[in-house]
DNA sequence: TGTACATCAGTGAACGCGCGTTCACTGATGTAC
DNA sequence: TGTACATCAGTGAACGCGCGTTCACTGATGTAC
C-alpha cells in the first residue's frame, strides 16, 4: 500500500481490492440494479481482471453476501440512530419505523439483494437476532419500556414480529405509483409512512380510534 | 384441435399454446424457482421449439406479465373465498390476512414473480384498486363494515395501506427459519400467522391490550 | 545493507453454457369458389 | 364435394452475448540469512 505511488495509474496490486470490490458492487447496484451485479461487472467497475476477485470471494454468492452483510450493518446503524434522535419514549416506535422504511427508499436495489440473500438461506442474518444491541432486540426494549408486559414473552415476540414485518411491507410497497395520491394528500412521504405506520393496528383489532 | 388424433404423440398444432405456456411457467417456478424462469426452458417443458412462444408473447417479459396476473387472480379469488368463509364479521379481517400469507407460503416463487413484475413498472395491477370487487375493496369494506368512519376517507385509506403492508410483509418473512421455535410454541403456523396479525397494532399505539 | 526465494495478488485468454431473439422454412387449417 | 390458396402456428438452426469459473502466467512484496 505504498502512499507515495497511490496517485499514480494504477499500482499491480491494488491495497485493498476485498473494499474496492464491495464499494464497486454497491455504486453497481444503486446505478444499474440487482440484475446487474454480475462479478464480471463487479470487477469490470473495480478496475480490475474478471479473475481477480477470486482471489478475495470463493465465489459470486461470496461476494454478494458480503455486500448483504454490509447493507445490514448500515441499517442497523441507521435503526441506532434513529432511535437515540427521538425525542421521547412515544416516538421511538415511530422513528425506527420511517428509519427503516426510508433506508430501504433510498437503498432499493442493496435492501433487495439483502433480502434475496436471507431468503436463499431462508434465514435472516443472525447478528440481527443474537447481539444484545441488535435491530430486534431495540424493537423489543422499546415495546417494553413502552409499557408492555415483560413477562408476557410470547406477546412481546409476537410484536416484535409484527413490526418487523409491517416496516418490510411498507418498505416494498412504499414505492408504487398507486399510493402518490395519498402521499400528496397527507403533504409528503414521511407523513404518509407514519400514517401507514399509525394505522397498522386499526385493521387488526375490533377496531376503534 | 383435432381430438381424434389428440392422444397420438404431438400434432403439429399445439391447440393451445398460450395457455400450456403459461401452465408451463408455473411448473418451472414452483419446482425450479424463479431464477430458472427462462423462455427457452418455458417453451422446452411444453415441448416446443425456443421459437413458438413468439407467436403468442411479444418478448419475455410478456409471458411473464402473464404468469404474474394469472397469480393476482389465484390470490384473488382465494381471498374471496376467505371472506366468503368468514363465520363473523370478526373473522373476515384475519380470514383474509391468513388466506393472503397462505397464498403466498403455497405458491413462493409465484408471488415472487407477481411482485418483481409489479416493481418493475411500480405499478401494482390497476385492478387490484379499480374494480368494485376487487381485493382493495374488499378489505376497505372490511373495515368499514367493522366499524370504521366511512367518512374519514384517508384514515380508511391508510388503515387498508397498513393491512396490505402487513400481510405482504409477513408473507415474506414468514418462511424464516427463525420463527420457527416461536411456530411450535404456539402450535401451529396458522396459530403464529394469527398471533402476528393480532399483535400488528401493539407495537404501533401508545401500547395497551 | 543486499540478495535469494517463497508467497501473495494480480493478468488475460480460454472453457463451456444458457440465454433472448431472428430467420427462412414448412406443415396444418380454413375459406372462396 | 373438391380444389387452390392465403393464413396461421409450428420447426430448427443460427446469431451474438455476457456469464461464472479455471488456468498458467507474472509482477510485486516481504522475509531469512
Amino acid at each position: 500500500m505504498r502512499e507515495t505511488a497511490a496517485a499514480e495509474s494504477r499500482p499491480y496490486h491494488h491495497g485493498d481490492l476485498r473494499r474496492a470490490l464491495i464499494d464497486a458492487a454497491r455504486r453497481l447496484l444503486e446505478s444499474e440494479g440487482p440484475s446487474a451485479l454480475s462479478l464480471r461487472a463487479v470487477a469490470r467497475e473495480a478496475g480490475v481482471s474478471p479473475a481477480a476477485p477470486y482471489h478475495h470471494f470463493k465465489d459470486k454468492a461470496e461476494l454478494l453476501d458480503a455486500v448483504a452483510h454490509e447493507g445490514w450493518e448500515m441499517l442497523d446503524a441507521a435503526l441506532a440512530a434513529a432511535r437515540d434522535g427521538a425525542n421521547s419514549m412515544r416516538e421511538v416506535m415511530a422513528a425506527l419505523g420511517v428509519a427503516y422504511v426510508c433506508f430501504a427508499r433510498d437503498n432499493p436495489a442493496l435492501y433487495r439483494v439483502m433480502y434475496d440473500c436471507s431468503r436463499d438461506k431462508e434465514d435472516l442474518p443472525e447478528h440481527l437476532h443474537a447481539d444484545n444491541d441488535s435491530a430486534y432486540c431495540r424493537v423489543r426494549d422499546t415495546l417494553i419500556a413502552a409499557g408492555a408486559d415483560p413477562s408476557d414473552e410470547v406477546g412481546i415476540e409476537l410484536a416484535t414480529v409484527a413490526a418487523w414485518c409491517a416496516a418490510h411491507g411498507l418498505a416494498e410497497m412504499a414505492g408504487f405509483k398507486q399510493f402518490e395520491r395519498l402521499k400528496t394528500a397527507l403533504g409528503g412521504e414521511e407523513a404518509f409512512l407514519r400514517g401507514v405506520f399509525e394505522h397498522m393496528g386499526l385493521f387488526a383489532r375490533g377496531l376503534g380510534d
